[in-house]
RNA sequence: GCCCAGAUAGCUCAGUCGGUAGAGCAACGCAUUCGUAAUGCGUAGGUCGUGGGUUCGAUUCCCACUCUGGGCUCCA
């Protein structure tokens, strides 16, 4: 029996028996490879560790803690719930079931338009755990479409996914994404399966057998439509997480809760910020004085920077004549998005879902020149949009808003210089949140939903790319996925528990320039169309504050704290001393206020801990004696007989720092 | 809009197999005047989300609506 000789990623080569599998390497290599392997890859194809090893072959092994064994471990893991479900549920239909970031899920048809509960979670996690336990195979077979049509006979969505496979073959095109990830690409189908009852359609890889899975856990039910058609049938979602070990499970299990505690929704009721009263309506919030003491804090900051940065401020109102949207296209593109008109006895009014038509008629008030260019209108404008009741979430989704907002006309030849400078502007203005990893996205033209030249778009694309080549960006592409009046660039900031948000966008506008007629006097003297940037920092004012609860987890910097110091006299007797610490600080320009011994000192310490002020000073007799203070920052140590005066210099230089930092002075 | 779940005191929640409800915290009062994360005692507070239906009687069962949560779809 002769050798095969194998190639390694790290370039070493092996030589190992002739039928050996990947499994085989893994465990020749050691057994702790052996135990973490889950798949392997050969000459780049992922695939089952029983799989054969050829002469000359190059193969890496997959192992469980890395993101490609995860995604084996997570979509095993949805085969056994995909069975669990048929064992307990006769005639449950199961649809399709891939790995996503974190976890799994799989959706279900059951019989009669049944629906799971939450309770129905439990009793299938625990015949999940009974199919891990029984370490069933899994076992890999291929087939033609005539025979997997037949082993799928009573699974009619799986039936349809094969024929329409088949269909795409046969008229030479390939399989959608969706269908790709169930079949294998050469026209045969493969099925892994675990017993006699149980056999899914799948690619693979998937783990050898059932046991080496367990670490997972179900998390929630939901509704989702069939191939996200709206219009299709509505199935049964459960959605999981799995992990390579009880650590990882639990560790993640942990972010969650951490992020239940950051949970904007929840800070904002326990910090008096604002609230979302059912009287007003959904998805409409109001602003309490503390949560509109940030806020304020946050405007006057963006026109502040807005101001330096050669913006000009325009105020427009909430509601236009339907004209106006007619003109702008919105009516005809976004109507179902805007709220109903309301009709008055000389027209039909609509609130604004966007200012730049308004912009765009104080642009076009009259002529403009060329020297006037780029013109940089900036308004915190409160627009309306009906976003549909299920989408509603806390100040994330939210039907009225305040964008920070500003359309940019300038000529072709300024586009470039625009964007960069724009680059650097967001980049700044986020940073001053505490914000400072960021993903860059830019989205080219959908071939079928456009309006412009094609040379006008390329221009424009090239211009946006040459700005995040210039800055040294990284940045994915997302072909297609422009609106349909230019292409644009998203930014995405990355919180302090290392989630992703979408916050600013910087978008060029073929569109609207042309629908309104807008023109400058170029320097030759003949009239020229100008190009329009829409672009937002924060995007929404609302959603850009939830983010930053969340980010900060409710602990403001102190230059943003609603309640910057909290003075707490010892006995009723340094009340006075008190009283006289919180006007000199006021006077300093500090928010602060106190609270008089009629709690006990502890009591009054834990609340302020609570409120997660920046500082406690806590003043008694020494203090009143001394004229000092005793300083409790958060998230420091306690500090004893402080000069009143030191700390004020201390305290106002660091809100001067911050807002230096965040001011750019 | 669709699927599922939910709505009880300001907050967090318990409870009523149908006979109009209870705790902790918060609030208020009294006592305590205290040096760094909960002093004690007491008082008040709820048409049990809204509207209908069934019933002698509904916070409880049924229906509709509103709002909320988790998803799907959508997001200019």
């Amino acid at each position: 029996m002769s050798n095969i000789t194998i190639s390694l990623p790290d370039g070493s080569s092996r030589e190992l028996p002739e039928d050996s599998t990947v499994l085989d390497l893994a465990a020749s290599i050691g057994s702790g490879l052996r135990k973490a392997a889950v798949a392997g890859a050969i000459d780049g194809r992922e695939v089952d560790l029983g799989t054969p090893l050829h002469d000359g072959a190059q193969v890496a092994i997959i192992t469980n803690d890395t993101d490609a064994g995860r995604h084996v471990l997570r979509h095993s893991t949805a085969h056994v719930l995909a069975q669990a479900v048929t064992l307990l549920f006769p005639g449950a239909k199961f649809t399709i079931g891939p790995a996503i970031e974190n976890g799994f899920y799989y959706d279900f048809e059951l019989p009669d338009g049944k629906t799971f509960s939450e309770e129905d979670l439990e009793a299938i996690e625990a015949k999940m755990r009974e199919i891990v336990k029984e370490n069933q195979p899994f076992v890999r077979s291929e087939h033609s479409m005539a025979e997997a049509k037949e082993i799928f006979a009573d699974q009619p969505y799986k039936v349809e996914i094969i024929e329409r496979v088949e269909s795409a073959q046969e008229g030479g095109g390939a399989a959608d994404a969706e269908d790709a990830g169930e079949v294998a690409g050469d026209g045969k189908i493969s099925a892994y399966r675990n017993t006699d009852q149980f056999v899914d359609m799948c690619v693979g890889p998937h783990v050898p057998s059932t046991g080496k899975l367990g670490f997972f856990k179900l998390q929630r039910v939901s509704g989702a439509y069939w191939r996200g058609n709206e219009k299709g049938p509505m199935l049964q979602r459960i959605y999981g997480t799995a992990w390579e070990s009880k650590q990882a499970l639990n560790d993640h299990l942990h972010q969650l809760e951490e992020a239940l505690k950051r949970d904007h929704r929840k800070l904002a009721v326990e910090q008096d910020l604002l609230s979302f009263p059912s009287e007003l309506g959904g998805g409409l919030a109001v602003w309490h004085p503390k949560g509109a003491i940030i806020r304020k804090l946050m405007e006057d900051y963006s026109r502040f920077r807005h101001e330096q940065g050669g913006y000009e401020f325009v105020y427009t109102p909430h509601l236009a004549d339907s004209g106006l949207f007619e003109t702008s296209g919105h009516l005809s593109w976004y109507a179902e998005g805007m709220y109903p008109p309301m009709e008055m006895d000389n027209g039909t009014y609509y609130p604004k879902p966007m200012n730049c038509p308004m912009h765009c008629l104080i642009y076009g008030s009259r002529q403009r020149s060329y020297r006037e260019l780029p013109l940089r209108l900036f308004e915190l404008g409160t627009v309306y949009r009906y976003e549909r009741a299920g989408t509603l979430h806390g100040l994330m989704r939210i039907r009225g808003f305040t964008q920070d907002d500003s359309h940019i006309y300038c000529t072709k030849e300024q586009l470039a210089e625009e964007i960069a400078a724009l680059l650097d502007f967001v980049l700044s203005v986020l940073r001053a949140f505490g914000f400072d990893e960021f993903t860059f996205n830019l989205s080219t033209k959908d071939p079928e939903k456009y309006v412009g030249s094609d040379e006008i778009w390329d221009e424009a694309t090239e211009a946006l790319r040459e700005a995040l080549d210039a800055h040294g960006l990284e940045y994915a592409v997302k072909e297609g996925d422009a609106a349909f009046y230019g292409p644009k660039i998203d930014i995405d900031v990355r919180d302090a528990i290392g989630r992703s948000w979408q916050l600013s966008t910087i978008q060029a506008d073929f569109q609207l320039p042309e629908r309104f007629d807008l023109e400058y006097v170029g320097a030759d003297n003949n009239r020229h169309r100008p190009i329009m940037l829409h672009r937002a920092l924060m995007g929404s004012i609302e959603r850009f504050f939830g983010v930053l609860v969340e980010h900060y987890a409710g602990a403001f910097p102190t230059w943003l704290a609603p309640v910057q110091v909290r003075v707490l006299p010892v006995a009723e007797a340094h009340g006075a001393y008190a009283d006289e610490v919180v006007a000199q600080l006021r006077a300093a320009g500090a928010r602060v206020d106190a609270a008089a011994a009629d709690d006990g000192l502890g009591k009054r310490i834990r609340t302020a801990k609570m409120d997660k002020l920046p500082y406690v000073l806590v003043v008694g007799d020494d203090d009143m004696a001394a004229k000092t203070v005793g300083v409790n920052p958060r998230g420091g140590d306690v500090e004893r007989d402080v000069p009143l005066d030191e700390f004020i210099a201390r305290f106002t230089s660091e809100v001067a720092d911050a807002a230096s930092v965040a001011f750019g002075s």
